[in-house]
DNA sequence: CGGTGGATTGAGGTAGATCAACATGCGTGG
DNA sequence: CCACGCATGTTGATCTACCTCAATCCACCG
């Protein structure tokens, strides 16, 4: 199950710092774009390779956080809950995100795939020897961290202060926008997660999540394709209705 | 109003790299713990000194981010708000906390005083040159910022999950805690906020706060000293009420 | 095909919002 | 030092968006 990364699995690598990871996909902060070749095969060099089932999980809150990934495929779930079960889903990542990182020595939330998925995990030690060594690399992470606060910000003000069709508006929209350039858009939007799972995304329940769905679906905003794909007709009602800040 | 920061003003120095900032107070992940005293003085002759008033905003969302900043005395609250007016507090900031780094040019919440304060402020640009030439505060920001991700996963669940009483618990022990190394327990605890504000942090209205620390009172869990001071009587309870995660 | 786990739909309940009246305390000026 | 006036905070009555409970429905998989 585990193996040590080759290149073109972990990154392509480019004189050119700014090209987006081949393997990955193009995303605008992945942490190998702060990499020249040279670096790239040394980061490599560190890297397992894992590949991970569907509801696999990868660390749980309180564990030691002894490793840190990159997800390369697949989809997962950061999340973190109360003692009686109540959930909180703080995000959904897609190939090109980081996680992992942790002020302390324990992990603080649960990470766990929605679907097959395959990471590529750096020892924690080791990885943060790197990051001494490579400067412009901790400055990336630095850009990726603050890009997360800069989400959670919205995140936060979704499950404070928005209704809740503004939330699943904003919910459809987001997902769409982060995987719009793997999409055209008269495809429909995959949605890898059950509505348990958006519903503990938008601090919602199952059932108003579905009743939204419907509604917005009545309402010819958008078509469930399935019940896990969504395809946007109207985006601007969409986005008129998700209360945009 | 703006003068060269002093050393003492900024950060006490001394050989110790992990000694807390003597002007700030003990703040576990104060950006000077990762300085010897040559680098504190090059980063105090970078630093612009802000004496503010109360209620005054240090820079809105969509505002250029050209400064970040360091708060050295009062309170800051940062939120984020809908067009219509509805307001999400995402934080309050205290003594020694770090603010307005930003993944884009552009800031994506509001800062503002709850009280009168000092802030040291840095131009990005010359900040941004200081942390390429100081990796090592690059990387002790990375903690900070991987800190404030977590507090943020915190402040979600609570958000989404959490019920009234459970919220204000919950903000009153984070509060205790973090103003804690400065109070004794049985000092009375400040609210520089109001309750507009409490109830823009908790997700809650000003009426739902008042009526919770009223039902906190009358339970004799808390002791309301005036309305912007508070005494825990019950720490017990009061951790009991909050839904520990 | 038939079973099973997710999703949908409906009926009714409730936590917290909203609307409204009143209290309190604090800064200001006399 | 006190009286006044306005901010902020408290309390009460009612309303409602969303939750809860319950009954299907449906799609997928053996």
């Amino acid at each position: 199950m585990t193996s040590t990364a080759s290149l073109h699995e972990f990154c392509a690598r480019r004189g050119d710092v700014a090209t987006p990871c081949r393997h990955c996909g193009a995303r605008e902060f992945n942490i190998c774009q702060a990499l020249d070749a040279a670096q790239q095969d040394k980061l490599l060099a560190l890297a397992t390779r894992l590949q991970l089932g569907k509801r696999e999980r990868l660390f749980a809150a309180g564990d030691p956080a002894r490793h840190v990934y990159n997800l390369t495929e697949g989809a997962v779930s950061v999340s973190r809950s109360l003692a009686d079960g109540r959930r909180q889903i703080l995000g959904f990542l897609l190939p090109g995100d980081f996680l992992g990182l942790e002020p302390g020595e324990s992990h603080h939330c649960d990470a766990e795939t929605l679907t097959e998925a395959k990471v590529c995990r750096f020892e924690r030690t080791t990885f943060e020897t790197f990051l001494q060594d490579n400067p412009e690399v901790a400055l990336r992470l630095l850009r990726i961290a603050s890009s997360d606060l800069a989400q959670a910000a919205r995140h936060e003000l979704l499950l404070g202060r928005k209704t809740a069709v503004e939330r699943i508006a904003t919910f459809l929209l987001d997902l769409r926008d982060r995987s719009g350039a793997r999409h055209l858009r008269t495809h429909p939007l995959a949605l890898p997660m059950t509505r348990s799972e958006i519903a503990d995304y938008t601090g919602l329940t199952i059932e108003t999540v579905s009743r939204v769905l419907g509604r917005l679906r009545s309402g010819k905003v958008i078509e469930l394709v399935g019940a896990s794909a969504v395809r946007v007709l109207d985006d601007e009602e969409l986005e008129r209705l998700s209360g945009a800040s």
